[in-house]
RNA sequence: GGGUGGAUUCCCGAGCGGCCAAAGGGGGCAGACUGUAAAUCUGUUGCGAUAGCUUCGAAGGUUCGAAUCCUUCUCCGCCCA
C-alpha cells in the first residue's frame, strides 16, 4: 500500500508557507522543505525562512542542517528527504513537501535514481578546461561521440549539463540518456496528492519587489556581510543565491546598493518564473491561484482533491 | 541672444542614401532541464498567416529610393555672451 504524501510547488512568494502552515494544521501533517537554500544555516532572511511564529508549532524538516560550505544537491536531498518522511509516518502524520525547487520535489516524488558514484570532481574541472580553452563545441562533440541522444537534447553550450552527461559516462560507462529513458517510466511510489500554486503574474511580481523591500528592511545586507566576514566566498553555491549573489559587487564596492537591490528584484522575478515554467511542465496537479484568496480560502479549494489522501491515512 | 551636439522600435544605444523593421545590450515573453537547479542553457520580441502595412521628434522638400541629405519648427545637452 502506497503511503500518503502531500507536496505544495509554486514560484517564490506565491504564499507557499502561509498555505502549508494552514494544510499541515488542518491535516495533521508535518513540513519538509524543498528548497535548495533553505537548507543552509545562518541564510534566513535572503531564503525567505519561516520564522518560529509563522510555523506555529508545525515541525519543519530539511532546514538549517547545512552550513553555507557543505555541498548541497539532489541526491542528498533526496535521502534527507526519505529519512524525514518515514519519522512523520512514523508519528502517524502526513509528509507535507512543500518548496520551489521543482528538480527536487520530482526527484522525490518519483524517487528518481541517481546512482551513488563518487563525483570526478578532476574530471569535472578538466572537462570545464577544455569548453574554456577550446570552446564548448569541442567538449559537445566529445558528447556526441558518446551519447548522441543526450546531445541531441542539451545545447553545445551548456557545459554544465554536458559536462555532467561526460561525467556520467565517465563513471559508470552508460549512457546518461538510457538512465533517464528508464527513469522516465517511473510511477510514483506514493500516494501523492500535487498542489501548484500560482498568482496573477502582476501581483506575483509585485509581491516579490515589496518582499525584498522588506528583507532589506529586516537586515537583509547585514546577513549577507556577516557570511562573507565568516569566510564564505563567493563561489559557494549558497552564495550564489539569490539575494547573496546580487550583494557582493555591492561590498566590494563596484555598484550601488540601488543597483544590486534592482538585480535583485530582477533576478527573483525572473526565478520565479522559471519555477512557473517547471511546474507547469514538469508536474501534474491541482493548480490554486492565489491571486485573491486568503490561504485558509485557497485550502478550501483544494481539500476534495486531498480527500483520497486524508483518507488512506487511516 | 550667438554657436554647437543631439532627438532611433518598452529602455539604453548603433546605424548616417538602397543590402534597415533597423546591430548590440537591457528588460519582457516563451521554453529546456534527471547529482551545482535560487544553477546552467535556448528561442523570441512593430502589426500581419504570406503578400504587405505602419515605424527612426514634427511638418515640408530633394531623390527612382531617406532613419540617413536640405528647410522650418519643437524639445534636450554643452559652449560663448
Amino acid at each position: 500500500m502506497k503511503r500518503p504524501l502531500v507536496v505544495i510547488g509554486g514560484p517564490t512568494a506565491c504564499g507557499k508557507t502561509g498555505f502549508s502552515i494552514v494544510l499541515a494544521k488542518k491535516i495533521g501533517g508535518e513540513i519538509i522543505s524543498a528548497d535548495s537554500m533553505q537548507i543552509y544555516r545562518g541564510m534566513d532572511i535572503g531564503t525567505a525562512k519561516v520564522t518560529r511564529e509563522e510555523a506555529g508549532g508545525i515541525v519543519h524538516y530539511l532546514i538549517d542542517e547545512l552550513d553555507p560550505d557543505e555541498e548541497y544537491n539532489v541526491m542528498r536531498f533526496q535521502q534527507m528527504a526519505k529519512r524525514a518522511m518515514e519519522e512523520i509516518w512514523a508519528k502517524g502524520k502526513i509528509p507535507i513537501v512543500v518548496g520551489g525547487t521543482g528538480f527536487y520535489i520530482n526527484a522525490l516524488l518519483y524517487d528518481a535514481d541517481f546512482t551513488e558514484t563518487e563525483n570526478d570532481a578532476a574530471y569535472r574541472q578538466a572537462c570545464y578546461a577544455t569548453a574554456e580553452k577550446e570552446g564548448a563545441e569541442v567538449l559537445f562533440r566529445q558528447l556526441q561521440q558518446i551519447d548522441p541522444e543526450y546531445a541531441a537534447t542539451t545545447h553545445a553550450h551548456n557545459v554544465k549539463r554536458v559536462t555532467r552527461a561526460l561525467e556520467y559516462y565517465h563513471l559508470t560507462g552508460e549512457k546518461l540518456s538510457a538512465h533517464n529513458a528508464e527513469q522516465k517510466e517511473k510511477d510514483s511510489p506514493y500516494h501523492a496528492a500535487v498542489i501548484l500554486l500560482t498568482m496573477e503574474r502582476e501581483k506575483l511580481y509585485r509581491r516579490i519587489e515589496q518582499r525584498i523591500d522588506t528583507m532589506v528592511e529586516q537586515g537583509l545586507l547585514a546577513e549577507v556581510q556577516g557570511l562573507l566576514e565568516k569566510g564564505y566566498t563567493a563561489d559557494l553555491v549558497s552564495m550564489q543565491g539569490i539575494g547573496y549573489k546580487e550583494f557582493i559587487p555591492y561590498f566590494e564596492g563596484k555598484t550601488t546598493l540601488e543597483e544590486a537591490v534592482t538585480q535583485l528584484k530582477t533576478n527573483t522575478r525572473r526565478f520565479a518564473k522559471r519555477q512557473l515554467t517547471w511546474f507547469r511542465r514538469q508536474i501534474d496537479g491541482l493548480w490554486v491561484d492565489m491571486s485573491k484568496a486568503t490561504p485558509e480560502e485557497a485550502l478550501e479549494d483544494a481539500l476534495e482533491y486531498l480527500q483520497p489522501i486524508l483518507k488512506s491515512k487511516r
